[in-house]
RNA sequence: GGCGAGAUAGCUCAGUUGGCUAGAGCACACGGUUCAUACCCGUGUUGUCGUGGGUUCGAAUCCCACUUUCGCUACCA
């Protein structure tokens, strides 16, 4: 179909940490990366685009169990979250990777084991200060007034063995990298910084694994230790096209690497354009060829926060603009190196003046006009006016233009000089007045030409406006009844066939919105979302279950319980949701069988104390003798914790 | 503390290597127009270009000091 392939492209996204919900901020990213590969595309190239998530770490692994549920559950959860937004905005990407995905996994692994042996990572320990309530290690820089920036007691310092990557084995070659291809980093401010603060001053080695959490890759050959995110998460770019670390890469990988365009935050620059160019370099893989810090979006009215209840979501925005409204907004206000604003007044003003007014209501009034003159058929007849020359030129020069600020990655500029063709068109037909010509039959033609020039010109815009706003691009092509137009073909100005003919009734495109209705919805919208989260935090405070009736204090005493301490316990084999435990109590050991298997795995049950009633008669399950009950407390979804005194207890303390 | 970026009309921002009588869009006012979503076109107002000093024939643009905002400051994913 395509036979005019121009080369390959491969842009991706940084992954999305699967923390929470993206608000537009993150939103942005994906909008922007997906204009430039929808805009490579029209251009020809063949593109791969890719995004995704980053879900190990020990937040995930803390917020699971906040909520008590597995990090995996969690993650996929938040995953699909991610990836139905990205879906929203009408992204386009190739490939959605996941870093719990098992190729990854597989490929991350080795690419560890690959630079243990090579002697680019080595074992050693990592030494920073240790808070014990919070289990948690911290550098000094991150430190509160010298304590925990958790709680804020007093911390200590400890060593915990660690893997590292070996920097300054490389650190010469990058800054050479760097100095010889001024392109590598964007914008060029943010090198400096690189420069500046990390590389010239020289590296420190870069801790790569970590043995306080577990929810991660494990490295193979040392199970204490988790792969610490950077080498987990960076490898996406090459795991997710297909690399192998022994060299059956794909041919897919062979066709793509290296990446042309990495786009990510302007926060995690330093790991994209140190780390990872490093690795690559331990990896004998060529360096991606340019790297993209963007700024960020921000909110007018003070910092974003989910406890205030003005966190911007896209899919906020865009039940009340729709998605090109939304998408127009992002990548049009968003300012090349500075941070952006957006506030729901300027979003509102913006699609009334540039969606509503100029672009809405200039494909509106020119069908009207060729359906009242002409019953919507759209004839040149040739008879030109020098108040054309002007016109037609702007309208062949756009489309340069726009590939111009396209090659720099300028793509709110881009926007401007479509929207500038359109207001151009609308300064056209006041320069021609077509209601005059229609009054007068022997300018018949010269209504039509004038007409036909329109049609020609807004077939132009909508065509460059495809990778930008999609949706509103195909809208206004079919509403005029033509086809979009290649970019490598718009230097003809004449290219809509005679007698096409325009839809009956014009649609209303972007309608003009009115701030207060705005306001008063986006208020309705924001105390639901506050009443939910509320209502959220009840169900997880508080459950209600029936109530049983009273018993007497000789009922009760009949019960004995005991802590009993778990030392060993494995799955019964025929069952579900069976474990069965080996208990001490005291001196003896009971075995006990628990329908525990959803909520706990056999290996993390060893070791714990629980309450367990000691006096049940025996019973077989599965046929398992069970000589006893672990007791557990269950939520509202189900969710089982095993009760575990609040101090350390010996096994058979009596519980009473 | 160190390194870096910014401070330009009511708002959001352009201003390349010094030549600007300082710009654009929005908002506002007036005029025109009526095909169209009270829309479109035209004209216009508003600025000691953060403050002070210096270099220069000439500085928003270069240099110095100050005020102020922000980013990075190494393991947070």
């Amino acid at each position: 179909m395509c036979n005019k392939k121009k080369g390959n492209y491969y842009i991706t996204t940084a992954i999305a940490y699967t923390s929470g919900k993206p608000h537009i901020g993150n939103t942005y990213e994906i909008v922007l990366a997906d204009s430039i590969a929808r805009f490579k595309r029209q251009q020809g190239y063949q593109v791969f685009f890719q995004t995704g998530t980053d879900e190990h770490g020990q937040k995930i692994e803390d917020k699971a169990k906040e909520i008590g549920i597995t990090p995996k559950e969690y993650v996929d959860q938040i995953a699909k979250k991610v990836q139905s937004l990205w879906d929203l905005m009408n992204t386009s990407y190739d490939k959605f990777i996941r870093t719990t995905d098992e190729d990854h996994q597989k490929q991350v692994q080795k690419i560890f084991k690959k630079l243990y042996q090579q002697g680019d990572i080595y074992k050693g320990y990592y030494e920073g200060m240790y808070c014990k309530p919070c289990e948690s290690f911290f550098t000094i820089s991150q430190l509160v007034d010298g304590k925990c920036p958790d709680c804020g007691r007093e911390v200590e310092s400890a060593k915990e063995e660690a893997y590292f990557f070996k920097m300054d084995r490389y650190a010469q070659r990058l800054i050479d990298h760097i100095q010889t291809n001024p392109e590598f980093i964007q914008p060029e401010s943010r090198k400096n910084e690189m420069m500046n603060n990390f590389l010239l001053p020289g590296l420190q080695d870069l801790c790569v694994s970590r043995t306080s959490f577990q929810w991660g890759i494990p490295v193979d050959f040392d199970n204490k230790h988790v792969i610490y995110v950077w080498i987990d998460a960076l490898s996406n770019y090459i795991t997710g096209i297909g690399y192998d670390v022994d060299g059956n890469s794909t041919e897919q990988f062979k066709t793509f690497w290296p990446a042309d365009l990495h786009l990510i935050g302007k926060d995690i620059l330093r790991f994209h354009t140190i780390y990872w160019p490093i690795m690559l370099m331990a990896l004998d893989l060529p360096l991606p060829k340019q790297i993209f810090g963007h700024p960020w979006l921000l909110q007018g009215d003070g910092k974003m926060s989910k406890s205030k209840g003005n966190v911007i979501y896209a899919d906020e925005l865009v039940e009340i603009f729709g998605v090109d409204a939304v998408r127009y907004f992002v990548l049009h206000e968003m300012p090349f190196e500075n941070d952006g604003v957006i506030s729901w007044e300027l979003m509102v003003e913006r699609v009334n003046s540039d969606l509503a007014n100029t672009l809405g209501n200039l494909v509106n009034r020119t069908i009207s006009m060729l359906n009242q003159n002409f019953g919507g058929v759209i004839m040149d007849k040739g008879v030109k006016e020098d108040i054309d020359e002007d016109f037609i030129q702007v309208s062949l020069e756009t489309p340069k233009k726009v590939i111009e600020k396209m090659e720099k990655l300028r793509v709110a500029d881009a926007i401007t000089e479509i929207f500038i063709l359109f207001k151009r068109c609308n300064k056209y037909i006041d320069e021609t007045m077509p209601w005059v010509l229609a009054k007068e039959k022997e300018k018949s033609d010269r209504l039509a030409t004038v007409l036909y020039h329109l049609v020609e010109s807004i077939g132009i815009g909508a065509s460059l406006l495809k990778s930008f706003m999609p949706q509103t691009s195909e809208k206004i092509l079919n509403q005029l009844g033509i086809c979009e137009r290649d970019l490598d073909k718009m230097d003809v100005y004449k290219w809509i066939p005679d007698g096409t003919k325009v839809i009956d009734k014009p649609e209303i495109l972007f309608a003009r919105l009115e701030l207060n209705k705005v306001l008063a919805k986006v208020e309705e919208q924001q105390k639901k979302e506050v009443e939910m989260m509320k209502k959220e935090e009840e169900k997880k405070t508080v459950v209600d279950i029936e109530a049983k009736s009273e018993i007497s204090y000789e009922d009760f005493a009949k019960l004995q319980f005991q802590v009993g301490e778990i030392i060993a316990c494995e799955e019964v084999k025929k069952s579900k949701k069976l474990l069965c435990s080996q208990v001490r109590i005291g001196s003896q050991v009971k075995q006990i069988v628990s329908g525990i298997k959803a909520h706990y795995t056999a290996e993390e049950m060893v070791g714990k104390k629980v309450m367990v009633l000691v006096n049940l008669k025996p019973a077989t399950l599965a046929g398992v003798v069970s000589e006893g009950m672990l007791l557990c407390a269950e939520d509202e979804n189900g969710q089982l914790g095993l009760m575990i005194p609040e101090k350390d207890m010996p096994a058979g303390a009596e519980i009473c």
